[in-house]
DNA sequence: TTAGCATCATTGACACGTCAACCGGTAGGT
DNA sequence: ACCTACCGGTTGACGTGTCAATGATGCTAA
């Protein structure tokens, strides 16, 4: 994987065919990991991973309850996304919105008894899916490096984050 | 994989709060990367992924030409979605769809040249982006690690692929 | 006071993916 | 010949995500 010719890791270059290869791999592997829990969430108990987010958001905070900005930024979402998600959920008497007593102009969304229970539904098959697809398919080892390489990949990103 | 004291590594057990840990910074940070390609290519060339994918296999096949259902088990697509694409596409002149004359009932798709264009203005500011936001990220053993990571998640994703 | 201006949230338009249904045609079995 | 079953491809419905524009409200400075 070394080599001594010019331009080997001067940020100038292109990609080289093995870097390419395992880019590859990396990218479409991680990505298929992703649809594959989404998928299994949904089998299990109804809910898409954004479900599961914003319920698991409700579930911790104080009250069962937060104000849409703040879960917005809790989630790493936007709020448009956001809002648009809520819809859906309000429909399906998952959560519920009304306005913020404290501040102007904010919404408070609040769990309903109904979220909170397909949450508590959803948490273990999840939590096993995770171990069966995840964990159970490392080594002890290749987990602490995959804990690595998300760290350096999430570096990367916030360094060259506009653009 | 055997186990020793209770539940370690047994597939019965949930993940410990660390492989949580990792398991969320890992499957986000992925995530982020992929959406930060996406926006690079977007920005740079007006593509999307998805175009890209279709165009590069466009591109190296016999004729810049290809069965759309062999397109599709090429770059790993169900059928479905390929053709939404494929009408997005062909709507914004990447890429036109005709009768095959060899298959019964087959349709043939074809890159224009404004689809070639697109593609060959594509390629370089997207392997630069590779480069950047992921290659130059890691360490060359890193970048190792990476690579088989991503097998051994692809190789239990197929293990339990009925679920 | 009022003319900006930022902030919180929503909306509409559109791209994208999945699922299930559908259509037209070919191939097998009886 | 006819029925069925599959195959290649398309379509519609719907959930999801982004972007840009739009209310609605409070803050601040001329």
């Amino acid at each position: 994987m070394t080599e001594a010719t010019p331009g080997r890791r001067g940020g100038r270059q292109l990609p080289t065919a093995d870097e390419l290869r395992i880019w590859r791999d990396f990218i479409e592997t991680t990505a298929a990991l992703g649809s594959r829990l989404e998928s299994r969430l949904q089998g299990d108990s109804s809910l898409s991973s954004g479900d599961y987010s914003v319920l698991l958001a409700l579930s911790e905070a104080e009250g069962e309850a937060m104000r849409s900005s703040e879960l917005a930024s809790h989630i790493g979402w936007e709020r448009s996304r956001l809002s648009h998600h809520l819809g859906r959920m309000e429909r399906r008497g998952l959560i519920r919105r009304q306005e913020c007593a404290t501040v102007p102009r904010g919404a408070e969304v609040l769990l309903t008894t109904a979220g909170a229970e397909a949450f508590r539904g959803a948490t273990y098959p999840h939590l096993r899916a995770i171990r069966e697809l995840f964990v159970d398919a490392l080594t002890p080892d290749q987990i602490v490096a995959a804990g690595e390489i998300a760290a350096a990949l999430r570096a990367q990103l916030d360094a060259l984050r506009t653009q």
